[in-house]
DNA sequence: TAGCATCTATTACGATTGTAGGTGGAAATA
DNA sequence: TATTTCCACCTACAATCGTAATAGATGCTA
């Protein structure tokens, strides 16, 4: 399982922990917002969860609270994310972005954006 | 439940009936590659279960096969994806792309025809 | 120190997904 | 017609995910 699979809970949790540090399952659980925030004992789970999948590890201990960290980068997670999604649709890049044109999801400055992303990345590899 | 979330092999099932037309369990199976084909009642239940989301319905009958077709567009289908999609990285756009480019899965030729697709959809839009 | 608040650890449960076996009936074929 | 093949339908089961309760340990506070 060298990138597990993360399901959208699993992710918020990680991006609490990757945008906000090594934390406590509370203060991981107090990132939600408090309209349909997740209970407590609810975070608890998903956070041994992701333990398992040594996305997370327990750092230290403040008291008798675990403090947690990230193991799984973001950039891994999300590289995996991008996999199944690509899978989704049978791996062409071309009805992906079609589709989110047609939904009006990827704007003009998006594509701007991307093309100075590209001239910017294969700058880079040329130079290194 | 307007727009349905299906899974990868639900996906692929829909697939088969978007691309091939109204087919019977049987020739849904066997659009699937021989190397790792799943077998014919696996079929058959997620045919069942997307029968009961109201993605397929029975069309007519062969013999005493049921021949299938989709309900659900390919459309609608690929847009619930997107959403659930961009629901993983918080509904911003801008890490999507970054991560696409990245990872090498958007190239500049991807680039060049989504900027095409925009220009085109613009213009469509005004047209109309 | 007694008690309240807070954590940890364990357990549970329903929904969804992928997987498929078994049974019985219908159709094609020998 | 007898037999083989195919299909429909039902049932089952393990894994994952979201949800959380409960019980027991620990730490802070009056």
């Amino acid at each position: 399982m060298r990138l597990p699979k993360l399901s959208k809970l699993e992710l918020q949790i990680m991006e609490a922990l990757w945008s906000g540090g090594p934390l406590a399952i509370r203060e991981i659980q107090e990132t939600f917002p408090q309209k349909g925030r997740p209970a407590y004992t609810t975070v608890q789970t998903m956070v041994y969860r992701l333990e398992v999948k040594k996305a997370l590890r327990r750092a230290r201990k403040i008291g008798n609270a675990h403090i947690f960290e990230a193991l799984l980068s973001r950039d891994a997670a999300q590289r995996r994310l991008v996999d199944d999604f690509l899978g989704m649709f049978g791996g062409r890049m071309q009805p992906v972005m079609a589709q989110l044109i047609e939904a009006g999801n990827l704007t003009p400055k998006d594509v701007v954006d991307a093309e100075k992303l590209l001239r910017d990345l294969s700058k880079k590899r040329k130079d290194a």
